[in-house]
RNA sequence: GGUUCCUUGGCCGAGUGGUUAGGUACCGGUCUGCAAAACCGUUUACAGCAGUUCGAAUCUGCUAGGAACCU
């Protein structure tokens, strides 16, 4: 079945050009562009997020850069839910709409959904937080043990405190197993999606990203890390380009070294977005504009 | 010129005769709720040469490179 409708994804690793191709696609379809980029989401942190720039956001019209505060609680079901409620006001001016960005997560929200899960009380989320930290993975095990033992037989890595506390929060919550709310099943959405993503040779790609954090610093990165230090404790904080930066205000990292780290965990952050997108055999791999056009169905230009 | 000390994998670093230290990077992977997160796997050694020994990164000698002090 086709629908007229359709949702351009424009992905790739950081730095392979994204923001730069969906802004001549938006313009040449007339759209606008959902950004899918969970840091650039904040509005504190543009320069080390590589955020779209005020000429840019002029050029075309952007959604969900800079719309939240570092201190905001946000997730992948958040973006799917507000994403597919304003898909179709885009869908009035133009037959596509472009979503553009590297939160791979978020992507997959909103193209294949996310299982429909209770949202965990602030005491529930303590109390599962609690076991961990007095008690270690261990604890979390135990009382996964009994409340989702079938969770406990199936998670692929049980070394990873985060999905281990989450199926806790999630169990205690619903009062039922956190897998048994799983249903592993991809949403059929009402409309088409083109899934389209840059990969730049991998020497081109670190080339690119070095270079970049280098204009971040001209552009004023350590000021800007400076301005939200005291908020370094946030999740929305834990993020390339400021957690370097945090140690060398903390003096535990001198400049030099926090500068080639940011560089560095750049780079491994791209090749863990590369290793996402492998294994989606509906990515169409694109170099530019032309063949954007044509893996849409676009040929007449 | 003399004396003493040092040389471990891309980098850091433990190991004084007998299971692959470890960390980090690189490379690869996992992924249904803060995901630029969290987690997992593999690979790369003992400066060179010759000896002692059943067995040497560990002992001896020589060579190369380096450091400190002395003249």
């Amino acid at each position: 079945m086709t629908h007229r409708k359709t949702l351009v994804v424009v992905t790739g690793p950081t730095g392979s050009g994204k923001t730069d191709l969906a802004i001549e696609l938006a313009e040449r379809l007339g759209s606008e562009i959902i950004s899918a980029d969970s840091r650039q989401m904040y509005r504190e942190i543009p320069i080390g997020t590589a955020a779209p720039t005020p000429e840019q956001l002029n050029r075309v019209r952007h959604h969900f850069v800079g719309n939240l505060s570092l201190d905001d609680y946000y997730s992948a079901a958040c973006f799917e839910e507000e994403v597919l409620a304003l898909l179709p006001h885009l869908w009035k001016q133009s037959d596509y709409a472009i979503m553009c960005g590297g939160s791979m997560m978020y992507i997959d929200a909103v193209c294949n959904g996310i299982d429909q899960l209770p949202t965990v009380s602030d005491s529930n989320r303590l109390a599962a937080l609690e076991v961990y930290t007095t008690g270690g993975l261990d604890a979390v095990k135990e009382r996964l043990a009994k409340l989702d033992p079938m969770y406990l037989s199936t998670a692929p890595d049980l070394n990873n405190h985060k999905r281990l506390v989450h199926a806790l929060e999630i169990s205690m919550e619903a009062g039922v197993p956190y897998s048994s709310l799983l249903t592993g099943r991809h949403a059929q959405r009402p409309f088409n999606i083109v899934k389209l993503a840059l990969n730049p040779l991998r020497e081109i790609l670190f080339d690119r990203i070095n270079r970049r954090v280098d204009i971040m610093i001209e552009q004023g990165l350590e000021d800007e890390a400076q301005s939200v230090y005291n908020l370094r404790h946030l999740n929305s904080l834990n993020t390339v380009g400021y957690k370097e930066l945090f140690a060398m205000f903390d003096g535990s990292m001198d400049r030099d070294t926090a500068i080639a780290r940011i560089g560095k965990n750049t780079r491994v952050y791209a090749k863990k977005q590369l290793t996402w997108l492998k294994r989606d055999n509906r990515v169409v791999y694109i170099t530019g504009l032309d063949d954007a056009l044509r893996a849409i169905g676009l040929t007449d230009f």
